[in-house]
DNA sequence: GCAGTTAATGAATCGCATG
DNA sequence: CCATGCGATTCATTAACTG
């Protein structure tokens, strides 16, 4: 922590320390490996990766918004004689919170552990929503310092309209902080077309400025050069991952493989870690091993992991598997040996 | 205050109730004149406009975003002779604060005092940074109830791009708050265009969708009658005013147009009124006026409330002029009579 | 008149020079 | 050494101008 605030969160019984879990990993985790699944309670997990030597230079997280409900999965099955499609469900995640104040501590307790796992170079982007983005960000600038903001990322997407007598929500927020402001950070940068309007005014060529003799800007002009177009801004327009797409696996609230894509390609280089302590379906996994960079990710619900390395069996990886145990399992139930999937 | 959460924003010296400036208006405001204009401290006016029966439907609040520059206006003259324009600079507004501190505190009374002077139906849009909206939205959820949040608005825009190891910041934030969420809102519907890939599958009709027997949803189908477009969402992509254009005033930070209309179409009927404490060049009151909302605008700066009041007189409008005196300025500085300009 | 071209400059951001 | 200032960067937008 760099800068504690004055201004911070306060509510009954906020504690931002805890008793450390104790938490061991079974196998311990290779940090080459180019995937780990740990299954477990991903606090009692990141706790133990701390043993690690080398640390993560993307952590992606991406938990549950605080909605209220219990997330299904969606299980789709074609009947081999028939061919019709049945559906049932499966066992998603549960959105149950006793009240915000619980769900803040228990992100907190995930955040501050994820933050000293982060490589000088490296940063922390959290998934969250228009509702939950504020008080999230106000703890963020407390464990980072707020200094370590870096952007609000606005995913902008479209569904299916719903009559409300309000703005319909089309958006969720990526809040992005770095480890230490004062490191040369880890960033590609991207780029993306230019406007309409300055297409039909300047065409494709790059821009100028011609300066008179007084100093000031007299014009632009227009280069040969083709532009790059304009440097990636905070606001994405990706659409969500269609309810037929091919990268579709039923988990709720999957997020699209372009999203991923995008930030793992902008915050990472080739050879550099990432972390995901909210698998999921495993898109980080599945993107961020088809891009070269070793990844680990944590779930708590041994589903989701099954889904995980089954789609990353289909690009032809193997996976390491792990489990977090807490101190106060470790004896009761021995874990299984180690397994080698895919 | 509705239900006041238990988590807070806290500081050293945080006190949200604060002495009554015992402001007075001179003269009184007329709550049918289609534009007031008031000179002075706007938490003195919020607090004198109390006395007025009536409330307001809309309140836009385009606060300083805790820079920490000055702001200055760009005042463009042509000489008549030799053809040629010359740029001085007049005064804007003051950004520098002693701390977030100071800035939440000052912000927090002025919403609390506009809180008090809306109609059941009315509601409050705060226009911040993503570097500010965050503790800003903590302190609503405080001041009007986390319930009465309705929408985190994204102002999307383009500009210059400038080099850095990031992205690039292209949006505000409008938090939108409801004074009784149990209340019928005021709210149009205002519709957008199709997106594209939906016009390239779907064409520009209707969609409506079918229900089997089973009470599932088989498939969309057309209709002829052309599709209004998609209700309008939480993310509006309106250009910047252009260096050039006709509305330009050179006031700092004057917002466009286009983003007020959209606003004061959506949150309020003729004849509604509307509040702007934070007036500048007066963009707010133009639109109003120009859609018959009578509308008061505050501005401590003289200057800009004369850039208020020519804009206005372009349009074609009476203005009606206010001044804000708090209790210790009463006796001693007598206030000038009122003057009716345009 | 209409379409295509030119002009002007911004709630920016970084880096280096200056106090 | 830290705060401040100014140059360089080069896209977005609309009014004014030109043919």
């Amino acid at each position: 922590m760099v800068g504690a605030p004055k201004i911070t969160l306060q509510w009954p019984g906020k504690a931002l320390s805890r008793a450390p879990t104790g938490g061991r990993l079974t196998p311990a985790v290779c940090p080459d490996a180019p995937v780990t699944l740990i299954e477990g309670d991903n606090l009692v997990a990141l706790e133990a990766l701390q043993q690690d030597a080398a640390g993560f230079t993307l952590a992606y997280l991406d938990p549950p918004f605080f909605t209220g409900r219990s997330h299904h999965r969606v299980i789709r099955q074609r009947d081999p004689e028939s061919g019709q499609i049945s559906r049932s469900l499966g066992r998603g995640f549960d959105d149950h919170w006793e009240s915000l104040e619980h769900y803040l501590s228990a992100l907190a307790a995930r955040i501050s552990a994820v933050h000293a796992l982060l490589t000088p170079q490296g940063c922390l982007v959290l998934h969250v929503d228009p509702k939950t983005s504020h008080y999230v960000k106000v703890l963020c600038d407390e464990l980072f310092g707020p200094e370590c903001f870096a952007s609000e990322i606005v995913w902008r997407y479209r569904r299916w309209p719903s009559k409300q007598r309000n703005f319909q929500r089309v958006h969720d927020v990526l809040l992005r902080y770095v480890k230490d402001p004062k490191a040369e950070p880890r960033f590609q940068q991207l780029y993306e077309p230019l406007a309409p309007s300055t297409r039909a005014t300047w065409g494709e060529g790059q821009q100028r400025a011609v300066v008179g003799a007084d100093g000031r800007r007299v014009r632009s002009s227009t280069l040969e050069q083709p532009s790059r177009g304009v440097p990636l801004g905070d606001v994405w327009e990706i659409g969500i991952v269609a309810p037929v797409a091919k990268e579709r696996t039923g988990y709720p609230t999957q997020k699209p493989e372009a999203l991923l894509t995008r930030l793992i390609e902008a915050c990472t280089l080739p050879g550099d870690r990432v972390l995901d302590p909210y698998a999921g379906s495993g898109t980080t996994l599945a993107v961020a091993a088809r891009m070269g960079r070793p990844v680990v990710g944590i779930d708590e619900n041994r589903e989701a992991l099954e889904l995980c390395a089954a789609r990353l069996r289909r690009q032809g990886l193997g996976v390491r598997r792990s489990r977090a145990v807490p101190r106060s399992l470790r004896q009761a139930r021995p874990t299984s040996p180690a397994r080698l999937t895919g």
